[in-house]
RNA sequence: GGGUGAUUAGCUCAGGGGUAGAGCGCCACGUUGACAUCGUGGAGGUCGGUGGUUCGAGACCACCAUCACCCA
């Protein structure tokens, strides 16, 4: 083995080698166990998100294989109807042409086109994560077997009357000219004003005034109300107003939706462009006035100097208008919420267009119930409130989108108007008995992509036709995600899969953080602080990594800052710290929490975890040349390692089955680097190197060696699964274990044989003893290398017997030069003091003890031990906690003031001593 | 306005009624045959504030402050 670890040597190799065996596909006959991958954008490239969402999929499914189930990670990705279209129109531009040059049919073919050599780009990135999905059931949303799905469901739905077509307000993206969903649209607050107009009263006798943001909707607008408890407009109810610029005579209406604080207490309403004013226009059958064209510029319906100006330019008109017309109250400041369009940041207007909708309440219902009756459980549990919120108050979904790109809505039209659904135009004909002679016409709208991304759990395993893997894997096991798209995904894959299965799709959501920066920040790269995943794999130095985060900005504006922060955050680019690092970061990072900073500070520790864990097994491997199958015997030290090693096993479940990855990395790096490295492997050197033990002593340190190692490497794998297969193989080799990989060797199960009190009691004093005896030489600023004498005073028979029996680890680990016992009578000699329990360690001061600092160093132990005692003194010396408190909790108290005071005593007496040198 | 969280060591975070924890950073010492990507020792916190429940609160409850996020 290289003497320190080299990720880049062999991560990509081993990935290789298991794709090719094709170890990533389910086997065995053990229980089914389904993750589903969220799938990502086709358009896109894998970010910190995913790569952390990777990690976590990756780890439990490994966790899983290695236990034995039938583990299936089913990958693939989605089509991303608006995102994708954008990009490759964007191409299209490039070349000086537009989507309509080319036609419906050619452009989706060059989307197509665009997709083979570009979509396989996250394919690569994930296996450089080492995730160990089922590449031979990849799937993508457009495919055929999804669309067939997509098709289905459209058909079903719609036959049952929940899937309906209807003229209603849409959030319309002027720019992308197609519908949003309401979740697509991103509402911000921004600067504007709040313009007072006066409208006056048809009867002469004055004018209103209403405020309003959005002064060019003002020609659309069929009322002014107020509220119906309003003193001030009583007697205005019912009367009329004329409406300036347009002429109109609309009336003044009283509904219970105005708030009479706001403003001047009357609102104008404007029906065909505002959702709220849409509402009151159905309450009380006003006229709707459709003002605007696809692109938001002002149609027909407008006074002939306003017609087709943008409406921005007709807002700056209104207002001259209103203040040249005399009618201009005043102009207030005001930050209003703009909503803008997710992919086109344009500013969306509500617009009355005709969609396609999903009625949602009957579906919303039973997903309600899955969650509160615990058929789906929400980790943590937290989210389900979250989830509650949003579904009690669930509005239709609106489906339509008017793209080009994605599922093609199945529906027809004859030249009457009327809709005809089904799963082609022939069957539409059959179903309806159309006579070929009629001409039909098929809808141009596409589906929303989340509508396919909705019935991934089944879609993907093969429904509507009825598989095998249906069979076995649905309903998965769990749904990881991050709580951005409980809306946008989990809520719906719940009631499709209710709806279409009859059960849920999965038993459990985790919903794990979002990755942000070292600041907090959202990621993005206007920002200038996304980070590649590669990136900390691999590593890059610092120009590339400007002129990557520098590349391809639309706001060119942007460039130099983003340069500035990125030179300011990693001065000297990023290192290679290799995927097994950047993963057990990832799992350390997967907290309850909600938000989780990236510092790149925190790989480092982890890359070093990992030469920590190579080099321990360069020495175990070393250490264990000659392994024979000969009797072992095994030491005090071989049975706590084994103990403790029980004992961490049992954590890795415990922490698996919670989902707490983070204290599964910590649980196992502590064990190896703390307990296994730090000790054992200390403990083991003595051993192994001494001329007088028998051989079946020094075999059982070396079958203790490489089973530890082993095991090791198994708890690991699912975090940092290339280390630990590169090291495995070598432990194979040298233990004569059967297989070829350690992904498909069994996850250690804990071991009720394991516990050995004796052991973890004689381990525990022997650290106890050298710990006591490093600090004396720490703090006295003794050389590492000297060893010392040491006396021991008040040693009881145990004591003896383990000074005795362990003296060899003692000598050589503690560097302990003699060991002898003070006689109860004699006099102990002027020495540094550590304590083990009721006995001292007595190192004499001849010649390297500074008095002083002795001093200094035990009167610091005094004073700590002190507070504990009287901190304990004051609990026992209340009659209300011996009187309440758990009885075990008093015994435990009293002991710890007995101790305490024993402690204390020893340190008084120490000090005395040194005072009698002094 | 409604909702959900967060506030613990210099930094990033665990801990959820019974002696305040980790990693990184910091200080000192150290090339002993796995590892300087390391070892040894050390410093550092009245757990945001105020009340309450309790024998006992960092933890549970209420309110407040500050900061996030989601929905109108």
């Amino acid at each position: 083995m290289d003497k320190s670890y080299q990720p880049q040597d062999i991560e990509q190799r081993i990935y290789e080698r298991w794709e090719a065996a094709g170890y990533f596909a389910p086997a065995g006959d053990g229980e089914p166990y389904c993750i589903m991958i969220p799938p990502p954008n086709v358009t896109g490239t894998l970010h910190m998100g995913h790569a952390f969402q990777d990690t976590i999929m990756d780890a439990l499914t490994r966790y899983h294989r290695m236990r034995g189930d039938r583990a299936l990670w089913q990958p693939g990705m989605d089509h991303a109807g608006i995102a994708t279209q954008m990009v490759v129109e964007r191409i299209l531009n490039n070349e000086g042409k537009s989507k309509h040059d080319l036609g419906r049919e050619k452009f989706v073919e060059r989307v197509w086109k665009w997709k083979e050599e570009s979509g396989g780009q996250i394919e690569q990135q994930t296996r450089r994560l080492g995730a160990s999905v089922d590449w031979s059931r990849d799937r993508f949303t457009m495919d055929d077997g999804l669309s067939a799905a997509v098709h289905r469901v459209f058909v079903d739905l719609y036959d049952d009357g929940l899937i309906y077509r209807g003229k209603r307000l849409v959030n319309w993206d002027p720019v992308l000219h197609t519908a949003l969903s309401d979740l697509e649209v991103l509402s911000t607050d921004e600067t504007g004003n709040l313009w007072h107009f006066r409208y006056p009263l048809a009867s002469g006798d004055g004018h209103l005034v209403v405020a309003t943001t959005r002064p060019e909707t003002m020609l659309g607008d069929s009322a002014v109300a107020v509220h119906p408890g309003d003193k001030r407009y009583k007697s205005l109810v019912g009367q009329d107003v004329i409406l300036p610029i347009v002429g109109r005579r609309i009336p003044i209406i009283a509904d219970d939706y105005v708030d009479p604080e706001f403003g001047t207490g009357c609102v104008k309403i404007t029906p065909a462009h505002d959702f709220n004013d849409y509402d009151i226009g159905k309450r009380h059958d006003l006229a709707m006035h459709n003002i605007l064209t696809d692109d938001a510029s002002l149609n027909d319906e407008v006074p002939e100097p306003y017609r087709g100006l943008d409406r921005f330019v007709a807002r700056d008109k209104v207002v001259e208008e209103f203040k040249s017309l005399g009618l201009l109250e005043k102009i207030d400041d005001y930050v209003v919420k703009i909503p803008r369009g997710d992919r086109s940041h344009a500013v969306v207007e509500p617009y009355l267009t005709d969609q396609w909708y999903v009625k949602i309440e009957p579906l919303a219902k039973p997903a309600i119930e899955a969650v509160e009756t615990g058929r789906i459980r929400f980790v943590p549990d937290n989210w389900s409130k979250t989830y509650f919120e949003w579904m009690y108050n669930i509005q239709d979904w609106c489906i339509s989108r008017q793209l080009w790109w994605g599922h093609r809505i199945p529906a027809w039209y004859d030249d009457d108007g009327n809709v005809f659904v089904g799963y082609s135009e022939e069957d539409v004909r059959d179903k309806h008995g159309i006579a070929a002679g009629i001409e039909l016409r098929r809808d141009d709208d596409v589906l929303d992509t989340w509508f396919s991304s909705a019935l991934w759990p089944f879609s993907t395993l093969g429904w509507p036709e009825k598989t095998d893997a249906l069979d076995q894997f649905y309903p998965g096991n769990v749904l990881v995600t991050g709580f951005d798209i409980i809306f946008f995904w989990v809520a719906r894959m719940i009631m499709m899969g209710l709806r279409f299965m009859g059960d849920v799709p999965f038993h459990e959501v985790y919903i794990h953080g979002l990755i942000r920066d070292q600041d907090g920040q959202k990621m993005s790269k206007s920002k200038g602080n996304v980070l590649d995943p590669l990136d900390l794999i691999d590593g890059i130095d610092l120009e590339s990594l400007v002129a990557k985060n520098t590349a391809g900005m639309m706001q060119t504006h942007l460039v130099p800052r983003i340069e500035e922060a990125t030179r300011r955050h990693y001065p000297n680019g990023i290192d290679a710290y290799g995927c097994d690092a950047l993963r057990m970061t990832f799992g350390s990072l997967a907290t309850t929490g909600r938000d989780i900073r990236f510092d790149v500070g925190r790989i480092e520790g982890y890359k070093n975890f990992c030469n920590k864990l190579w080099n321990a097994a360069r020495y175990v491997l070393m250490k264990t040349e000659t392994l024979d199958d000969g009797d072992v015997e095994f030491t005090a030290a071989d049975g706590w390692i084994r103990a403790r090693m029980d004992q961490t096993t049992r954590q890795m479940h415990q922490h698996f089955a919670t989902y707490r990855l983070d204290l599964a990395v910590q649980a196992i790096y502590d064990f190896t680097w703390r307990e296994f490295c730090d000790w054992y492997l200390e403990l083991s050197k003595p051993i192994l190197e001494s001329d007088e033990l028998h051989a079946e002593l020094k075999r059982g340190t070396r079958r203790t060696l490489i089973d530890t190692l082993e095991t090791i490497l198994r708890l690991l794998h699912p975090l940092m699964p290339f280390v630990t297969e590169e090291i495995w193989g070598q432990v194979a080799e040298r233990t004569g274990i059967e297989g070829d990989t350690i992904m498909l060797r069994p996850y250690p199960a804990p071991d009720d044989e394991a516990g050995n009190d004796q052991a973890i009691a004689d381990i525990e004093w022997v650290k106890q003893f050298i710990l006591g005896i490093r600090q004396i030489r720490g703090e006295m600023d003794i050389s590492p290398g000297k060893a010392l004498p040491v006396i021991l005073q008040h040693a009881t028979d145990t004591d003896r017997q383990r000074a005795d029996k362990h003296a060899l680890l003692l000598h050589r680990v503690g560097r302990v030069e003699s060991i002898d016992i003070l006689a109860e009578d004699a006099e102990p000699p002027a020495a540094a003091t550590a304590l083990l329990g009721d006995m001292r360690l007595l190192v004499p001061m001849k010649g390297i003890i500074d008095v002083d600092a002795e001093r200094t160093r035990l009167n610091k132990q005094l004073d700590k031990v002190r507070t504990d005692l009287q901190r304990s003194l004051g609990k026992l010396g209340n009659e209300k906690f011996v009187n309440n408190a758990p009885a075990d909790v008093v015994t435990q108290e009293r002991e710890r003031v007995a101790e305490f005071e024993k402690t204390a005593a020893q340190l008084v007496e120490q000090l005395e001593k040194l005072d009698e040198l002094a």
